[in-house]
DNA sequence: GGTAGATCGCTT
DNA sequence: AGCGATCTACCC
């Protein structure tokens, strides 16, 4: 008799509740199974994992049920899968069930590749009438016995209902059979040996490879410019890694998994790398993580999800772009890829490389106390590609000139000289739309998304209204909804508004405009990158998805239409989120043989930040940003806790949120917990959504594992306690409003 | 998330 | 008392 300790998935929400099955007789279902159980009055069919297996059946209350099925061949998760779940189920507050299926294809049967096969049952005899579509089947047939269904009747020409007939007639049979390993996603040789690499990229990859085969955990910060080539390093790194018999996995931020990164790295690594990308189907995908579990890809590339896919023995993970926001799950788990990597480094005795041209202020400052090792690349890697000269342009002065367009005199000026020259334009503003909100102007009154209260956004092109926080859109009024005025004002530029003023202004350049608008469909951005590529474009108007990555080696000029939208956020981010976006979209120009020029606009020309990315002093805006954090008690000098509670009446959520302070209050009193301050309860910025009422919470301790641990017992008090109330915890958010 | 059994409130 | 509407606990 066997019993089985089952985790089974409610809902992403729903708390853990681990249930004992009886394992049918014969069923093999070792530890790390994913099954399917029957759950609840209707025996409804959940997905469940085996956490334990037991002779007896002592301690579970009620009728024990039988396990109805396996999915898949062999267990989903290993020991040390389970023990990374554990670690993120405790850090991060979510249920197990949620951090364990991370690491678990959607549908674990879709890992075997069925083929369709054919084989004699006997030989026709002169009775069996058989047209020529049949007797060519059977010649191919009798030639390659081991040819698939599909290839047999595409070299006979036979059709299906020919090889009906064959079988219904005994003559054959088809039988499905699975391969072992599935063939890679994209069949590629390894052409590319690689580029020689200069002095300082050849030290910083022999550092890493040193800490690799000194099986030292060390975490390294691979600083570099704009253009210096840090790929180049990666790719070294993982070569080596590979050689010695050990995985790399290389996570980048999702708007950076452009096909060109993809083909850069199957020209260096074959068939030997797994690319994780969102637009892979469940087949795909669990096909792909087979690949990886049976080390036939030993390099993984993928956004944050690709760090769960199952490599048997990693020995570097690789974050590029270590900064970007991309890297926090905003859903839950709500885990930081660069922590869960840092663990996963720590568990396994191996380095972790975290890449940036702008570094996050928490990774620099642990450079910097050296908790992690520094290695600087400070030389772009194209000969004689030097950095462009930057230049502020103080919008009060055009304003008080009489400029009341976008752009600045010498703005103007500078795309004007470009197009002369032949040259492409980079025009950055960090909004899309045409214009960002739409008010009265009689009573003031703002056209507000009635679920998110957010203001609308008009986009002419589609003549409509959009909510960018839901996406609903609705027709445009002529009148006030609230006084009945006829004038409506439209305010804010968004980079719609942009791309037609500066056709009025150029009507002989062709214009791209390159924001989520224009690039949603399967290819846009492909296409979009082409036509700049390709120089089929001459000025080029786009969000922040333009500062990203892409080589566009035509561009001489980058304009910043509004350094200033981003800074004054009400988020402690907001200055480093600025500098880091106008580092990168400066370092658009000039990485070909021409140099460039990046123009500024700003009201506030002496702030800090547009200080040190005009004068490409890096170290002196992370120091001013440091010194702020610390004032301010921001991380990296103390951590954060985000309580998000929601409900359906909005008395309830309040009192609640209120509740959960005092608890908390009361808990950071303790001697153990120490240190926390609670700020809050206040209802969220958007305080209702969907009918749901949001009131939030902040918690801050200077060190995080108390942080964590207070949090752990005082939310279990209050779920015990508020049960139409759904707290969710938010370790070090990163968008805090 | 689904379901049964309990409870509530309105009808006859 | 009778019956749908809503609430609540629980699911191996």
């Amino acid at each position: 008799m066997a019993f089985a300790q089952i985790i089974v998935k409610l809902t992403a929400h729903a708390a853990d509740s681990i249930y004992t099955y009886r394992v049918p007789e014969g069923m093999n279902v070792p530890v790390g199974s994913m099954v399917r159980v029957p759950f609840g009055k209707g025996d409804r069919m959940l997905d469940g994992f085996v956490l334990g297996l037991s002779e007896t059946a002592d301690g579970s209350i009620g009728r024990i049920k039988q396990i109805a099925s396996v999915s898949g061949r062999e267990p989903v998760f290993t020991g040390r899968e389970l023990g990374m779940a554990e670690w993120m189920s405790r850090r991060y507050d979510a249920p197990l069930s949620s951090c364990l299926a991370l690491f678990v294809p959607r549908d674990p049967d879709k890992t075997t590749q069925v083929r369709v096969y054919a084989r004699f049952l006997r030989d026709p005899l002169p009775a069996d009438r058989a047209g020529s579509g049949q007797k060519s089947f059977l010649s191919v047939l009798a030639e390659h016995p081991d040819w698939s269904l599909s290839l047999l009747m595409k070299a006979s020409g036979a059709a299906r209902s020919s090889v009906r007939s064959l079988e219904n007639k005994g003559i054959i049979e088809c039988f499905e059979e699975s391969d072992e390993t599935p063939a890679p996603l994209v069949m590629q040789k390894a052409t590319d040996p690689g580029k020689e690499l200069n002095a300082e990229q050849r030290q910083a990859a022999d550092r890493i490879i040193r800490a690799f085969r000194e099986g030292q955990n060390s975490k390294f910060l691979l600083y570099g410019i704009t253009g210096s080539g840090k790929t180049e390093v990666y790719m070294s790194c993982m070569e080596q890694v590979l050689a010695a018999g050990k995985g790399a996995y290389l996570l980048v931020p999702e708007i950076s998994l452009t096909p060109q990164l993809v083909e850069r790295l199957g020209r260096r690594f074959g068939d030997r790398i797994a690319v994780l990308h969102s637009r892979l189907n469940d087949t795909e995908r669990s096909r792909e993580w087979l690949r990886i579990r049976r080390g036939a890809a030993k390099v993984v590339v993928g956004p944050r999800s690709a760090l769960f896919a199952p490599m048997p023995d990693p020995g570097l993970i690789i974050l590029d772009e270590e900064h970007e926001s991309s890297y926090k799950s905003e859903i839950t788990p709500r885990y930081h890829a660069r922590e869960v990597a840092e663990e996963m480094a720590a568990r396994g005795g191996f380095p972790l490389v975290l890449g940036s041209a702008t570094p996050s202020c928490e990774s620099y400052y642990q450079a910097m106390e050296g908790q992690a090792e520094l290695l600087r690349l400070s030389r772009r890697a194209v000969q004689d590609a030097v950095l462009p000269a930057i230049r502020l342009i103080d919008m009060r002065r055009e304003m008080a000139a009489g400029n009341m367009t976008g752009f600045s005199g010498e703005l103007i000026a500078a795309l004007k000289d470009r197009l002369a020259r032949n040259e492409q334009s980079i025009l950055f503003l960090n909004r899309r739309g045409y214009s960002s909100f739409v008010s009265c102007r009689k009573c003031g009154f703002v056209l507000r998304c009635p679920a998110c209260f957010l203001p609308y956004t008009y986009h002419k092109e589609q003549n409509l209204l959009i909510c960018h926080h839901c996406g609903r859109a609705v027709q445009p009024v002529n009148t006030c909804p609230s006084c009945g005025s006829r004038y409506l004002r439209m305010s804010g530029m968004g980079t719609e508004r942009i791309a037609e003023d500066l056709a009025g202004l150029f009507p002989d350049a062709r214009i791209l405009r390159m924001d989520a608008s224009t690039t949603s469909g399967k290819n846009g951005f492909q296409e979009a990158y082409e036509q700049i590529r390709d120089h089929k474009a001459d000025i080029i108007v786009g969000t922040q998805m333009i500062a990203k990555g892409m080589d566009m080696p035509l561009v001489t000029l980058v304009g910043v239409i509004s350094a200033d939208m981003s800074l004054y956020y009400p988020d402690f981010h907001s200055t480093e989120r600025t500098f880091q976006l106008l580092t990168q979209v400066a370092g658009r120009a000039g990485r070909g043989d021409r140099p460039g020029e990046v123009l500024i606009q700003t009201y506030e020309p002496k702030h800090y930040v547009l200080q040190s990315v005009a004068a490409h002093d890096d170290a002196e805006f992370y120091r001013q940003e440091l010194a702020s954090r610390q004032m301010l008690a921001c991380p990296p000098f103390a951590h954060f806790l985000q309580i998000l509670l929601t409900g359906r009446e909005e008395d309830k959520v309040r009192q609640a949120a209120g509740d959960l302070a005092g608890i908390l209050q009361r808990e950071s009193e303790t001697a153990e917990s120490g240190e926390a301050v609670v700020l809050g309860p206040s209802p969220a910025e958007l305080g209702r959504i969907d009918n749901i009422f949001r009131w939030k919470l902040l918690v801050r301790h200077p060190e995080e594992e108390p942080l964590i641990r207070m949090a752990g017992v005082c939310l279990e008090e209050f779920r015990q306690k508020y049960r139409d109330v759904a707290a969710a915890a938010d370790l070090n958010p990163v968008n805090m409003y």
